[in-house]
DNA sequence: ATTATTTCGGACATTTTTGTCCTTTATTAA
DNA sequence: TTAATAAAGGACAAAAATGTCCGAAATAAT
């Protein structure tokens, strides 16, 4: 379904989340270990994110990472998809045709508009702050 | 969603199912020029639906690979989906968890059991007869 | 100013996926 | 029996995804 790299995305900017409605910047280093992702390939991605403006990084001494609470309740898990593994999975053609429409349809075409849309409406009404929310509640987890 | 095996797997096996219909074996030339696929890498991903029991494969003059209609009635979706990328796409997490569930669930596990479960529905209901006579039909194409 | 900290970013390594080539094996037909 | 045909399968090649290493740049504190 995602990438790696966009499942460490979507968790780091979950972690970053949680870790700045508390106030608190976190360093690579802790996001790794909170996420259980390998140090520097969760660098790369988290720079994606910072380019996207999706989380914003802080150089030197008690810098880090964070995503300010404003900010968390306009960010949808849309944003960081795309941003990493672009918008395929929801606007592509599930059988990989370039232009799959009602007009020139590959097989699976009608079958999979539902849940295409459904998987659109989800990825895009769902904010950071929901997800951050549940993990501070105890009702999800960032690990195994 | 799919790999580009599983998308060559899928597109193939609908048209064998198609020539199976009207009593005619094709050969793996004439399937890559027909879902528009490299030769060589097709005839990988059709032995293994060959070993699956998804294709009968004959070899020799006048061989080729077929589905029988009676059989193509039986065949779902998942298994050809199952046979190349495995079950991870509608029983795995969307975040890689290996044991995701409600006791200890992925960040997006609840969001998630929804599209899940559809799509699972799809795969398992979706038979190649079906996606044959879509194509047969003229509402469907197996290329662009 | 110097030093320590932390992200940035380039280069490289490994693994997986995708794709190619060519020989072997089975089968049919002449 | 021989030749032609078509899938099977091993070996290799290329590309993409994933993962690692290390120096550069920025920043804060001393």
């Amino acid at each position: 379904m995602f990438s790696k790299a966009c499942e460490y995305a979507i968790k780091a900017a979950i972690f970053i989340t949680s870790s700045s409605e508390e106030g608190e910047r976190v360093s690579l280093i802790q996001i790794a270990k909170e996420i259980d992702s390998p140090e520097a390939y969760t660098a790369k991605v988290l720079q994606k994110l910072t380019k996207n403006n999706i989380v914003n990084s802080i150089k030197g001494p008690s810098g880090g990472f964070e995503i300010k609470p404003k900010s968390a309740n306009k960010i949808k898990l849309s944003q960081i998809v795309t941003a990493i593994d672009g918008d395929s999975i929801y606007n592509g053609c599930a059988l990989g045709f370039g232009k799959c429409n009602d007009q020139k349809p590959c097989p699976v075409h009608f079958q999979f508009i539902g849940i295409r849309n459904d998987l659109k409406a989800l990825l895009q009404t769902t904010t950071l702050k929901t997800l951050s929310q549940d993990i501070h509640n105890g009702i999800t987890f960032l690990k195994q």
